[in-house]
DNA sequence: TTAGGGCAAC
C-alpha cells in the first residue's frame, strides 16, 4: 500500500478494487489515471479518505493502520474524525481502545464516546466514561449532560442520575432544555412522577420536544389518563402537536380503551396537516386491536400505503388477542408469502394465536421452526417459553408444561413459572401448583396476580387454611391487589365499575337489566362458577360476587344505553386507576361524572 | 465537527 517515492514524500496507492471511494479521492487529487495513483499523504487527504470511507468499519481501520505507520497519527483532529466515524458504526471496543490512547482528548471526544456507547446501550460504560472524566475533572459541557443522563436513567438505580442531576446544576446546565428533557425521562423512569412534573414546569420554554418526552414517559409507565390530560393542556397553551405526539396519544387511547377519544385525537391530526406516517398508522393500528375493535383494524391494515414488520406483528397480535386465531396464522403465511421477515415479537402472536386454538402441535412446530431458523433474532426468549407453557397448560399437558421448563437452556423467569401456575390454577392441579407457587414466590413475592391464582386454586379445591395463608402472606409482603373494573364507551365518556359498584347514578336501572340478564342466560342453563372467589363465603354470597362482577355490571349499562346495533367493545387493556379516568376525561374537556366509584372487585382480575 | 421526543408482546 506505501510506497516511497520521493525521500520526504509518503504515498499511498489505493487499489480501486478494494476501495470503490478512493475514485472519488483520486480525482479530488487532481490525478489523470484513475487507477492505483500514488497521492501525497496530507492532513487533507487523509479527511477526505475518511468521508468516502465512513460507512465501512473495515476501511476505517485501514486507514487507522495507514496513520500509525506514517506517524501523522498525532494529528488530533484525523483521529477524532476516525474515532467519530467508528462510533456511528459501533465499533465501540475499537474506539475504546483508540481512544485510550490519546493523549488528553478533548471534550468533543469524551462526549463522542459517550454517546457511542450510549448509542450501542452500553449504558454502565457510557456512565463509567463519566465517572473517570469526573475523576480526571475533565469539566463536561452542555453537550455531554443528554446522554449521561440518558445512560443513568437505563441503570438500576436512580442514585448515579441524581448525582449527575446535581452535577448539572453545579455547572449551570440546569436550564439548557435538552439536559432537562432527559432529566425529566430518566425521573420518570423510576416513577419520580413529582421531580419529572416539577422540571417540566420549571422549564425556561417547554418546547415541543419536551412535551412528548413527558407525554411518552407517561404512556410507557401506564400513566395513560395523566398522558392525555398533558395532551389536553398542551393544546390549551398553543403548542401544537406533531406525528410524535399523536403517537402517545393514540397509544394512551389504546391503553385506556378510548376508542372514539382516539379516533378524534387521529382526526384532528390529520385535519391539522400531522404527517401521519407509518409509525402513526401504526400505532392506531394498534389502539384498534387493544380496543377489541378487530373490525376496524382489518380495514385499516388492509388500506394501509405501506406495512412493515410491526403492522403485521400487530394485526397478528390483535387477531391472536382477539379469539381469532385462525386469522392470526393465516395473516402469517400471508406476511411470509409476501417475503416480509418475522421476528421474535411476530412469533409470540402466532403462538397465542395456537395458544388459543388448542393447536398444540401447531405450536411445538411453530416454536422449533424458531429455534431451528439459525436467526438470532428469533431465537425462543423466555417470553416465548412462557406462551409455550400457557399453550400446553391450557391443553392439560401439565406434566408436559413442567419438563418443557426444565429443559430450558436459559433460566426460566416469574412470567413462565407464572404461566404454568394458571394452567395449574385452570384444570385444579393443587399439588403442581403449590410446588410453582413455591418457585414463584422466591421470585416474584410482590407480585398479586399470582398470589390470587394460588388462593383461587386452593378455594377451588376447598382448602381454606391454605387461602387464609396465602391472604396471610400477601398480607405479610404487602402486596396489593389491583382491583379490577371494566370500562364502557358512551357518549365519548368512559363509564367504569368495580365489582359490585353502586356509585353509578344509573346504578338501580343498571341491576334490574343485569338481573333480567341473568334470569334468561339461567334459563338457558348458564350457571355460576363459584368455585374461584376470593373469599369463604356462602355460596349464595359468591354468586352475588360472581353476579355484580364489573364486567357484567359494564354490559349491562352498555345494553342498557347503546343504540341497538352500536357495538359494546370488551377493552382488553383496562388497567388504568379510575382517578386517572377521571382525570382523563376532565382534561379533554368531557364532563366529569357525579358519582364516586368506592367498592372493589375481589373475585379477580379482567382479561 | 457534537445534542433531546414516537410504533408491536410480556
Amino acid at each position: 500500500m506505501l510506497s516511497k517515492t520521493h525521500p520526504t514524500k509518503l504515498y499511498i496507492i489505493l487499489p480501486l478494487d478494494r476501495f470503490p471511494s478512493a475514485v472519488h479521492f483520486s480525482s479530488l487529487a487532481h490525478t489523470q489515471k484513475p487507477s492505483n495513483l500514488p497521492v501525497p499523504l496530507t492532513k487533507e487527504a487523509f479527511t477526505t479518505l475518511l468521508q468516502s470511507c465512513s460507512s465501512s468499519q473495515n476501511q476505517l481501520k485501514q486507514i487507522h493502520g495507514l496513520l500509525l505507520t506514517t506517524g501523522i497519527s498525532i494529528k488530533n483532529s484525523l483521529i477524532t474524525h476516525l474515532l467519530t466515524n467508528l462510533t456511528l458504526l459501533g465499533e465501540m471496543s475499537y474506539v475504546r481502545q483508540l481512544f485510550d490512547e490519546m493523549h488528553k482528548p478533548r471534550i468533543f471526544l469524551w462526549n463522542t464516546l459517550i454517546k457511542g456507547y450510549v448509542k450501542s446501550e452500553l449504558h454502565t460504560e457510557a456512565a463509567s466514561v463519566y465517572r473517570q472524566m469526573h475523576l480526571l475533572s475533565v469539566r463536561p459541557d452542555r453537550f455531554t449532560y443528554p446522554f449521561v443522563v440518558k445512560a443513568c436513567a437505563e441503570l438500576p438505580q436512580l442514585w448515579a442520575g441524581g448525582a449527575v442531576h446535581a452535577h448539572v446544576i453545579k455547572y449551570g446546565l440546569e436550564f439548557v432544555s435538552m439536559v432537562r428533557t432527559e432529566l425529566m425521562i430518566m425521573y420518570m423512569r423510576f416513577g419520580e412522577l413529582d421531580w419529572a412534573d416539577f422540571l417540566f414546569g420549571s422549564m425556561v420554554e417547554q418546547d415541543l420536544v419536551a412535551w412528548n418526552a413527558l407525554i411518552a414517559a407517561c404512556v410507557q409507565n401506564g400513566l395513560a389518563s395523566k398522558a392525555l390530560g398533558l395532551f389536553r393542556q398542551m393544546s390549551v397553551v398553543g403548542m401544537k402537536p406533531d406525528a410524535v405526539t399523536t403517537v402517545s396519544a393514540l397509544s394512551a387511547c389504546g391503553q385506556l380503551g378510548c376508542l372514539e377519544i382516539g379516533e378524534e385525537i387521529y382526526g384532528m391530526a390529520r385535519k391539522e396537516g400531522v404527517d401521519c406516517n407509518i409509525i402513526v398508522e401504526n400505532t392506531r393500528l394498534d389502539m384498534y386491536v387493544k380496543c377489541g375493535s378487530i373490525d376496524m383494524a382489518r380495514p385499516l391494515f388492509n388500506k394501509m400505503p405501506q406495512r412493515n414488520l410491526v403492522s403485521w406483528s400487530t394485526m397478528i397480535l390483535g387477531y391472536a388477542t382477539n379469539g381469532e386465531s385462525e386469522q392470526a396464522l393465516t395473516l402469517f403465511s400471508r406476511m411470509q408469502k409476501e417475503g416480509v421477515q418475522p421476528n421474535y415479537v411476530t412469533y409470540l402472536g402466532v403462538i397465542a394465536a395456537c395458544g388459543h386454538a388448542g393447536l398444540v402441535n401447531e405450536g411445538w412446530a411453530y416454536f422449533s421452526q424458531m429455534a431451528q431458523s439459525g436467526d438470532n433474532n428469533i431465537q425462543p426468549r423466555k417470553e416465548h417459553y412462557a406462551c409455550m407453557v400457557d399453550l400446553l397448560g391450557r391443553a392439560g399437558y401439565l406434566e408436559e408444561a413442567y419438563s418443557f421448563i426444565k429443559s430450558m437452556p436459559i433460566e426460566p423467569d416469574a412470567g413462565v413459572w407464572g404461566a404454568l401456575l394458571g394452567a395449574c390454577s385452570i384444570h385444579q392441579d393443587v399439588k403442581l401448583g403449590q410446588h410453582v407457587a413455591d418457585l414463584l414466590f422466591e421470585v416474584a413475592p410482590d407480585t398479586a396476580s399470582y398470589h390470587v391464582l394460588m388462593s383461587n386454586m386452593y378455594a377451588a379445591a376447598g382448602r381454606w387454611d391454605f387461602v387464609d395463608k396465602v391472604r396471610w402472606r400477601m398480607r405479610k409482603n404487602g402486596v396489593k391487589k389491583v382491583a379490577g373494573y371494566s370500562a364502557v364507551e358512551f357518549n365519548h365518556e368512559s363509564h367504569v365499575f368495580y365489582g359490585g359498584d353502586r356509585s353509578h347514578p344509573e346504578s338501580p336501572y343498571i341491576y334490574e337489566k343485569l338481573e333480567v340478564l341473568l334470569n334468561q342466560i339461567k334459563s338457558l342453563g348458564y350457571m355460576p362458577k363459584t368455585s374461584s372467589v376470593f373469599h369463604d363465603v356462602e355460596t349464595e354470597e359468591k354468586e352475588i360476587t360472581i353476579k355484580t362482577h364489573s364486567e357484567k355490571l359494564a354490559i349491562a349499562f352498555g345494553i342498557i344505553k347503546i343504540t341497538p346495533g352500536y357495538p359494546i367493545r370488551e377493552n382488553t387493556q383496562a388497567h388504568a386507576s379510575l382517578c386517572g379516568l377521571d382525570a382523563a376525561r376532565a382534561s379533554l374537556g368531557l364532563e366529569l361524572p357525579s358519582y364516586e366509584v368506592k367498592s372493589f372487585d375481589v373475585s379477580h382480575t379482567n382479561n
